[in-house]
DNA sequence: GTAGGGTTAG
């Protein structure tokens, strides 16, 4: 085997590689290792090696033996050496070897790539074909492309390696290309190549160029080749046409169980789960062949995807009696199903029981199924329990599961750690999704917009669900504008948008109350074909709603064919939100005489809000008399909107009995709504006491409660309790004061006349890192002062207010009308009529952002 | 060759 590696010669060459880590390595297996070692100068080794041996034998030797480090080792070396450098011209295809089997084997690939160039040796099929492979498995498909299209002669073997190469690295517009060529050029591809072409075809989803291999199969008579056919189905079920790779399995000659397995998982897969289980049935009578665990496992995914629970669990029957239940990912799919029907408790037992195998999938579909049917505290439980005392150490599949637990629980320092997870060893952002959209979806539910936008644009292959991601983020958190400019940054990208961007988009325009944006985005949803979608027809219904274009909304109503509760509830609110409480009453009438249309806690909401507004002494008594009827006295949403109810007419005491019956089912919105409803009924100090008693209960004030409650203080009166709760909010519960909670406090002095105090605070609000107000609101909050000082017909310090308001935002005209409002303030109306002349020449009031303070 | 778990919404 190895004529020239006698046991004399070989001191040499450990000698002089002694300084590697591999020395020892080196000649295992041919000699005993050495213990001396003497330094030998390049000249002592030019003239043992030129006398003894060949190198390209030495090399090839060491490549046949899997010793390719040594091999490579050796070329430096030699290389080194200018006289012998052209001594290893035909070891470079073992060489290339080498460089394909160890790591680093891209920078060692260019390097060699280099001497072939040098050496000319580039058009030979072996260097040529080990180069391809070395690029290749570097990734570098470009590079590797090109020697393909440098090489001037190509035979069928080359093409179908070429082939196989490309295919087997998973590059398929490459594969597909070379395989077009080969035919193109009058070859006859082997099956190993018509297999990959048939693979890149499924994945590229080509439908021409899969019918195309489809015709090639057929006129080379390789329809006959089960695997071949096999495949060419799955191709069709990989691109969504089950009806062309049913066809194909009707045609075939010779079946066998994967033809029948692929057609049953082709059809759970598209969601046609009786169709699967119709085949699936097929077979039986057929007695082709028997089910083996991968059929089974088609017919629970699809049960689990169409969330047929009695299916399930007449399949997992099967898999039990068939013995199968413990074997290859059966368990887990099964498992899954119940989580996806919604029976999470027998998904639990059957994950705790140990019935088989626990895999980190089997614990990731479990996070998952508790963090889908809302259990998030669950959700969180067991990821810490994988984290510390599992064997599994969580992947991105699992973390995806476990973030939006953790947002909608709103733990922002779950989701930061799982950031520092991801950052430190996990999995590279950029390159998963999925993890990043749902890191982008957190942040954004958590309300950390910067986040989540540096997120967003370090994610490089970021697709449709990361995009609404991101809108949806700017949705939630009122940034409205941002909104539509992402939008129109997306439709330059070639990311398409879905029906989720749709409704996204109209929720934006909603947020705005921009009709004009409506109705373009309207346009966008006809344009690009939403309209048969119930949701995106629903949101445009909400959008005509929230812009209160009754006619539109009306109109588009008619026109839903189908509808369910929430275009319902959409246009009863949209009733309720303009005042037209007796269109309200008889809509929720015909929606009743409507089949399948049961109201449910929304529903209620609205009619609670009609009857109350219509009829100040009875209604809200008649919709707690129905809102019990029907049962809806235990849910907490229902309940809370009654107290609402109760308290806008003036009957606190009912209100405040309604809050002290629902004892358990109280939430922080419950509190909220009381403290508020104090407010407005002038008892003040009740909803000061409120406040500690809900501390007292365990839950926690928000910044909705310190509005309330500044309000209510700011009604009565109550400066100095009022400024000790601002303290409080601020100092100890960290809440930063929204616009809403300045402009209060400010007309609190106001109305006390205590304008010079008001003035501090308007000062204090102006300090961006104190307080973080933003420009608009900075406006608002200067306009709110002025407000202040038109009530207590403070025209100096008002006009002061006033060009500072001017200096601030000069494009801003709604101060006019503010100034206007001081001048009338003190019968000024000379220059009250001045100021508003200028205003209505200066154009609308609702993009100044200050008309909602002046009202 | 067929093959279990993930993000976004009314």
């Amino acid at each position: 085997m190895l004529p020239l590696l006698n046991k004399q010669r070989t001191p040499l060459f450990a000698l002089s590689y002694t300084s590697l880590p591999c020395c020892h390595r080196l000649f295992n297996g041919f000699h005993p290792p050495f213990t001396t070692c003497v330094d030998l100068s390049p000249s002592t080794i030019s003239k043992e090696i030129t006398r003894e041996i060949s190198i390209s034998s030495l090399i090839n030797s060491f490549v046949k033996t899997q010793k390719f480090l040594q091999s490579l080792i050796l070329f430096k070396q030699i290389n080194s050496i200018s006289s012998l450098s052209n001594s290893a011209d035909s070891a470079f295809p073992s060489l290339l070897q080498s460089c394909v089997q160890i790591s680093h084997h891209f920078y060692l690939g260019k390097c060699f790539h280099g001497y072939v160039l040098k050496r000319g040796f580039v058009s030979f099929i072996d260097i040529n074909v080990s180069l391809i492979q070395l690029y290749l498995k570097s990734r570098k498909n470009v590079d590797a492309y090109q020697l393909f299209e440098e090489m001037p002669s190509r035979d069928r073997t080359y093409f179908d390696f070429v082939v196989r190469g490309f295919g087997s690295a998973r590059f398929f517009e490459e594969t597909l290309i070379i395989f077009e060529e080969e035919v193109v050029s009058g070859f006859v591809p082997c099956s190993e190549s018509v297999r990959q072409a048939i693979v890149a075809c499924g994945e590229l989803k080509r439908l021409d160029k899969g019918k195309w291999v489809h015709n090639f199969v057929v006129h080379n008579g390789l329809e006959k080749n089960v695997i071949i056919c096999n495949l060419l189905m799955s191709m069709y079920v990989k691109m969504g046409k089950m009806e062309l790779a049913h066809s194909t399995f009707d045609t075939m000659e010779v079946r066998d169980l994967v033809s029948w397995n692929t057609l049953i998982t082709g059809y759970a897969q598209c969601g046609s789960w009786v169709k699967g289980l119709d085949i699936y049935l097929a077979m039986k009578e057929c007695g082709d062949d028997v089910h083996d665990n991968v059929t089974l496992l088609g017919l629970v995914f699809a049960c689990g995807q169409a969330r047929n629970l009695t299916q399930g669990m007449s399949v997992h029957g099967h898999c039990i009696r068939a013995g199968l239940l413990s074997g290859f990912r059966l368990g887990t799919a099964i498992l899954d199903m119940y989580a996806k029907c919604g029976n999470i408790e027998f998904a639990e037992m059957l994950f705790e029981e140990e019935v088989f195998e626990k895999s980190l999938v089997s614990w990731n579909a479990l996070i998952s199924g508790f963090s889908k049917a809302g259990f998030y505290q669950r959700a969180v439980m067991f990821f810490k329990k994988l984290f510390m005392h599992s064997n599994f150490k969580p992947d991105s599949f699992t973390l995806a599961n476990v973030i939006p637990a953790y947002s909608c629980l709103g733990y922002i320092d779950g989701i930061k750690s799982i950031h520092a997870l991801i950052v430190k060893k996990g999995p590279d952002m950029g390159v998963d999704v999925v993890l990043g959209t749902a890191m982008v979806d957190a942040y954004g539910k958590c309300s950390n917009l910067a986040a989540a936008e540096g997120l967003f644009y370090s994610i490089k292959e970021a697709d449709t669900p990361t995009w609404n991601s991101m809108l949806a983020g700017y949705h939630l958190n009122d940034y409205a504008d941002h909104g539509i400019l992402h939008f129109q940054k997306m439709l330059k990208t070639q990311i398409q948008p879905d029906t989720i961007t749709m409704t996204l988009l109209l929720q934006v325009c909603g947020l705005l109350e921009s009709l004009k944006l409506g109705n373009m985005a309207h346009g966008c949803v006809l344009t690009r074909g939403f309209t048969s979608n119930l949701m995106v027809e629903n949101a445009l219904l909400d959008m005509y709603v929230k812009c209160k274009s009754v006619e539109n909304s009306e109109r588009l109503f008619a026109l839903i064919n189908v509808k369910n509760i929430v275009t319902w509830n959409t246009m009863l609110s949209g009733y309720v939100k303009i005042a037209s409480y007796t269109s309200t009453m008889k809509m929720f009438s015909q929606m009743l005489l409507e089949r399948g249309s049961v109201p449910d806690s929304v529903t209620i909401i609205s009619l609670i809000q009609a009857s109350a507004a219509c009829s100040t002494s009875h209604g809200t008594d008649m919709a707690h008399a129905f809102v019990a009827k029907l049962g809806f006295d235990s849910e907490t949403v229902v309940m809370n909107s009654l107290i609402d109810a109760y308290a806008k007419n003036g009957f606190i005491d009912t209100a405040s009995s309604i809050f002290v019956h629902m004892g358990r089912i109280r939430d922080q919105w419950s509190w909220n709504v009381m403290i508020a409803g104090c407010g407005m009924n002038g008892e003040a100090e009740k909803a000061c006491e409120l406040l500690l008693l809900m501390d007292e209960y365990g839950c926690e004030p928000d910044f909705i409660t310190f509005t309330a409650l500044l309000s209510a203080c700011a009604h009565s009166g109550m400066i100095d309790e009022g400024c000790k709760y601002f303290d409080l909010m601020l100092n100890k519960y960290k809440i930063q004061p929204s616009l809403e909670h300045w402009t209060c406090i400010i007309n609190m002095f106001g109305r006390a006349g205590r304008l010079e105090e008001a003035y501090k605070l308007v000062i204090s609000s102006q300090h961006p890192e104190l307080c973080g107000v933003n420009p608009a609101d900075s406006a608002a909050i200067w306009g709110a002062f002025m407000d202040a000082c038109g009530m207590y017909k403070n025209i100096e310090l008002g006009e002061m207010a006033g060009r500072k308001l001017l200096q601030m935002s000069p494009q801003n005209s709604g101060y006019q009308i503010l100034l206007s409002n001081l001048y009338a303030s003190t019968m000024r109306w000379d220059e009250a009529m001045n100021t508003r002349q200028v205003f209505n020449d200066g154009g609308s009031v609702k993009e100044t952002g200050i008309s909602s303070v002046s009202r």
